[in-house]
DNA sequence: TGCCTGCTTAACAATTTGATAATATTATAA
DNA sequence: TTATAATATTATCAAATTGTTAAGCAGGCA
C-alpha cells in the first residue's frame, strides 16, 4: 500500500512534461500527466492529486483559468498548486497568487530547483493545518502533544511521541537508525542499539495497528 | 459587525504585499500597508489597526524591533500582531515568541491558510471579548481578576492568574515550561525549576478540577 | 512595628521515563 | 534447511521530571 504523493503536471510541451516527470518520479513521486487545460481538470478529478503543477500558456483553457476552475471545487480547495511561467511576465505572478496558486516555478525549469520547490510545499503543507498532521484514522497534533486514534486520544511519551511524529512526518519515506537517531536523539548522545526497537515497540502497542513497517537491515517507515 | 476590522501589513517586497492586501481585502478587512518598519510604525499610529502583520526581514527596522516597540506603547498592548517568516530560521520563531508575537505566518504564503489563520485569530480574541474567556463551567475575567467556576468566584494570586489565564487563552494546546516563563515571568527573570508547578498546584487546588495536564517533559496544557 | 499576603525556594517524595540487558523470535542468504 | 544477523519482547533499574509541603522573604498596610 504506497502512500507516494501524486502529482500532475499539465504542459503542452511534451519535453518539459518529459522532463519533471522524469524528475519527480526520481524523488519517489508518483507521477500523472495532463496535455491541455481540459486534461488537467479531467486528470485531476480521476486521480485526486496532492499537488498540480500548471503551465500558465497553454492551448484552449490556460493555467490560470484552470486553477479558477478547479479551486471551486471542494475537492481541490486544499490542493496545493504550482503555476509554470516563463521568466518575463510579472502580472501574471500576482493574477495567479490571487487565484489561490500556492507557489511558482519559473521557466526555464532548473530539475535541482524544482524538486526542492516541491519537497519544501510539501514539508510545509503537513505541517500546516495548525501542526495537524492527519493520516487516515490517525491525527498528530504536534501543539497538542496528542496522537488521536478513530476518535480516541493516546498518551504517548515524550520519546515516542517525537519518533511517530518523525515517521509520520514523511509517510513512506524509510527512515535509517542513523537518521532517527540523529533526528531524536541528535548527534551527541549516544544510546545503545536495542533503543529504538523498544520505543517502536511501545508505540505499536499503543497505538494497536500495524502502521510501523520494519525494513530489515535499514530502518522504519510509517504507512497504513 | 459594526465596523471592519482593520489590519496592517508591513513588508518590503511589494509582490507580496499586494498578494496579502488582495485577499484579505476579500475577506472584507479594511487593510492598510507600510514598506519598512518605520512606516509600519507611524501607519499603526495613524490608523489603531486590529492586527499587524510584520515581515521580520525588513530593511531598517526589523519585524522584531517594531514588535517590540509598538508593545511598549499602551494603544497596541492588546492588538494582535502576527509575524511573517522564511520558513528557513526556526530560532527566530522563538524569538519572536518571547517578544509577544500572536502568531507565525510562514513564507512562501498560502493565501488560503492566510486568511483561515487571521479569521482564526480575529475568533480566538473574540471570545475574550470583555476579556472574559468561558470554557464549560469556568469563566475567566482578565480585566477583574476573577475566576469563576459554577458560579462561585475563586480569588487567584496575580501570578496564579495569569498562567491560568495563559494557558485557557488557547485550550489543549501545550505550552512549554519555557514559553510560560518567558510569557509570565519575562526573558529578564530568572526563577527556579520549582516555581511553575507550585504555581499549577496552588491553581488546581483552588479550582478543585483537573482542568490543567501535565505532559512530562514538554510542559503544561489546559482542558477540560 | 507587627501582621498579612503573595512569591519563591529548598527539601524531599512520588512518579514517569528511557536505556539496557537478557532472551526470544524472525528474516535472509548460503 | 540451517546458520546468522537483525529485530522483537520483556523485565529491570537509574535518571529525569514533577508533586508536595513547609519555610523564608519582601512589600503593603493598619
Amino acid at each position: 500500500m504506497s502512500t507516494a504523493k501524486k502529482i500532475l503536471i499539465a504542459d503542452d510541451e511534451p519535453d518539459i512534461l518529459e522532463i519533471i516527470q522524469f524528475n519527480l518520479q526520481q524523488e519517489g513521486y508518483e507521477v500523472i500527466t495532463a496535455k491541455s487545460g481540459d486534461d488537467a481538470i479531467e486528470q485531476a478529478k480521476r486521480h485526486l492529486p496532492d499537488l498540480i503543477i500548471l503551465d500558465v500558456m497553454m492551448p484552449g483553457k490556460n493555467g490560470i483559468e484552470v486553477c479558477n476552475i478547479l479551486r471551486n471545487m471542494p475537492s481541490f480547495k486544499k490542493t496545493l498548486i504550482v503555476f509554470l511561467t516563463a521568466m518575463s511576465d510579472e502580472g501574471t505572478q500576482i493574477q495567479g497568487l490571487e487565484t489561490g496558486a500556492d507557489d511558482y516555478l519559473n521557466k526555464p525549469i532548473r530539475p535541482k530547483v524544482l524538486v526542492s520547490k516541491i519537497n519544501s510545499l510539501f514539508r510545509r503543507f503537513e505541517k500546516e493545518d495548525n501542526g495537524i498532521i492527519t493520516l487516515g484514522e490517525i491525527a498528530i497534533d504536534r501543539e497538542k502533544y496528542l496522537v488521536r486514534h478513530h476518535g480516541k486520544d493516546i498518551t504517548l511519551a515524550r520519546k515516542e511521541f517525537e519518533l511517530l511524529a518523525l515517521l509520520a512526518s514523511r509517510p513512506g519515506k524509510v527512515f535509517l537508525r542513523n537518521e532517527i537517531l540523529n533526528q531524536i536523539w541528535g548527534t551527541e548522545v549516544i544510546v545503545g542499539d536495542r533503543t529504538i526497537d523498544v520505543h517502536i515497540r511501545k508505540i505499536r502497542q499503543k497505538l494497536n495497528l500495524d502502521c510501523i513497517t520494519t525494513v530489515k537491515g535499514v530502518g522504519y517507515k510509517f504507512e497504513l
